[in-house]
DNA sequence: AAAATTTCTGTAATCGTTTACATTAGTAAG
DNA sequence: CTTACTAATGTAAACGATTACAGAAATTTT
């Protein structure tokens, strides 16, 4: 409300020069102690704070990031987040947060945002890294940034991520040697995720491995998936799957919600999986088998990442941090009696 | 990298003044079809993007606003930050966001930083709204804010909550006519939360209005609470809760787990309610009893409001949403042997 | 066809800082 | 008491946009 001060006015007041007052203000010259002390007085006296505005476009450095995710709602974006700003945090710099709801127009636009107001670096997820235009204008605009979740295809740029394929791989391969041999996958549009498309070609490596074939890939949305209905005509359809692979674990748990309402049980009917390890999924009942990404500690790493590079020069970097298969109640040996009353 | 064009640069190249380049682009004046398009094509061409700082400085206007929650790995946190940042974006107004860890030093930090970055606003929950440093900052700066979560206290400024005493008060009614005598309340510390200041108050009046008194109540710091000795030595006292009465989902989580792996049922040996609604809650087994906060809601909400106060000078509001209490499976009965041997 | 409008464009100041450069004051050395 | 340095301060030009104001060009009115 109030009009605030300005350099000019703190000087005046000091009876100095606003060169002056930024030299106490930033100590980046000499000043007498007198006059430092008389400064330090006026500016404490008025509550003078420095528009960040004059001083970022004079120095042209805004000590400002961007992050964009796909959404706060999913824990794995909230935690990543949380670790990005914690770093950026320690180290004076300020985030611009957005999420695109998957959106690749949003994305865009928020980039577009994120470069007019002269952040310093970026730490992005985009739905698809391959085709990505958002990517293309940070590429152009030659701002350092880091991709994080998105699995790593093109070189060029760094990326803080696991290996989604292996990992999907290793998972599914933990249903088949339960027994399972007809299993589905839940995953999220592959359009909207490049983890998805991922997560499915790993997930055909072991079945391809031990001579299965899925049983159906089911693409839904990721904002207000309707999963009970497509569950439902797989159940009754002539080859009801034994497992369930979900590409996230908030996937994973809707299945396993609508499962449960259709009378099913996990995992003594069917079993299911998800990916990201997102901690509630230890909370539930049954606790959900997942490949756990260290989310926190990538949006740390991201961060910290993305910092050297804009103050350091430090190279680009393509980290690929161990995820860990978590064994949880969510799966167990297919049921006999399944077994053999299909096979009848 | 390569250093971006600025007004002047396509001013020359089209061979005009920056006026009139600046004229186009924020079609604030009369310009001719000819030149106009003249100076799109060497916009899109050269790829300029304007500077905002440069436009910031200038009109003082940075369509941003400051978020600060505690946390952002709590979902009730990223819930509203996620209602903040759609209802911002909608508007065309970016969010600087920033957490405190409860702490109420970070507290003053961020706010001092928004305060600097010239924001236009800002969203945030503090630990304490009665003593909060930070919130005088803002508040003798004039910034228009609202305070979102902490029950409201002083009037002047804006709020958005619900009513924590009196949802507390019935949660713990709702205990009590199972017959619950002995409840203990786990509550964040109370000097980081106001929340659990107000929870803890509903909690004291159900009980007072039946004759009761709390077995114990136990703060808990946030970040790393350690409920597990807490709760042992609780329970292995002279007079064991027979119900927990929870200031948090998230705590309410954790006690369950504790009382799990020591062997009690719930709700078949102990009770457990929470507090915030968020949605794990209900997919856990046993689903949780609890307080339900809107909180995409609320700051969507939140958002609005602030920006309607930006823009259209609309009057300081307080706005007390309905709470919804969601029964769940975490609290029944009380169990008649444990009654009987009790009283013995 | 001149006068009166209206439309278009340019000049230059400004927003609030920082900082290169010039200047003055102060101190040490000769 | 100069001279030569260093320390302390000030002057003024940036940074990249917007926008009063004024002037030129095009259009309409008489």
């Amino acid at each position: 409300m109030g009009k605030s001060l300005t350099i000019r006015e703190v000087a005046k007041r000091a009876g100095v020069s606003t060169a002056t007052v930024s030299r106490v203000m930033n100590d980046s010259g000499p000043v007498s102690v007198r006059t430092r002390e008389l400064i330090d007085q006026v500016i404490s006296d008025s509550g003078f704070r420095p528009n960040n505005l004059g001083r970022q476009l004079k120095t042209s450095r805004t000590h400002t990031i961007g992050v964009l995710v796909p959404s706060l709602t999913n824990p794995i974006f909230a935690d990543a987040v949380a670790g990005i700003e914690a770093a950026a945090g320690e180290n004076g710099y300020n985030v611009l947060l957005s999420s695109s709801g998957y959106s690749t127009q949003k994305e865009v636009a928020a980039v577009e945002t994120f470069l007019s107001s002269q952040v310093e670096g970026l730490v992005l997820t985009v739905a698809d890294e391959e085709s990505s235009p958002a990517i293309d204008s940070v590429a152009i605009s030659g701002l350092p940034f880091v991709l994080l979740f998105n699995p790593v295809k093109r070189t060029g740029y760094s990326t803080v991520s696991i290996d989604n394929r292996q990992a999907a791989c290793n998972l599914t391969t933990g249903l088949i040697e339960l027994g399972h041999q007809r299993i589905a996958m839940i995953a999220g549009k592959l359009s909207e995720s490049d983890r998805s498309i991922e997560r499915r070609a790993g997930f055909e490596d072991s079945l391809g491995q031990h001579g299965l074939a899925p049983v159906e890939i089911v693409e839904v949305g990721f904002e207000n998936p309707d999963l009970g209905s497509e569950i439902l005509r797989l159940s009754n359809g002539a080859n009801p799957p034994t497992a369930y692979f979900c590409s996230t674990d908030v996937l994973a748990i809707s299945t396993m919600r609508v499962l449960v309402r259709m009378g099913k049980r996990v995992p003594d009917d069917v079993s299911v999986t998800g990916f990201d390890g997102i901690s509630i999924g230890e909370w539930l009942t049954p606790s959900l088998a997942t490949a756990v990404q260290p989310a926190g500690d990538m949006g740390e790493w991201a961060a910290k990442h993305l910092l050297g590079r804009i103050n350091h020069k430090e190279p680009v970097t393509n980290l690929v941090l161990p995820y860990r298969i978590r064994p949880g109640e969510s799966w167990g040996p297919v049921s006999t009696s399944l077994r053999v009353g299909q096979r009848a």
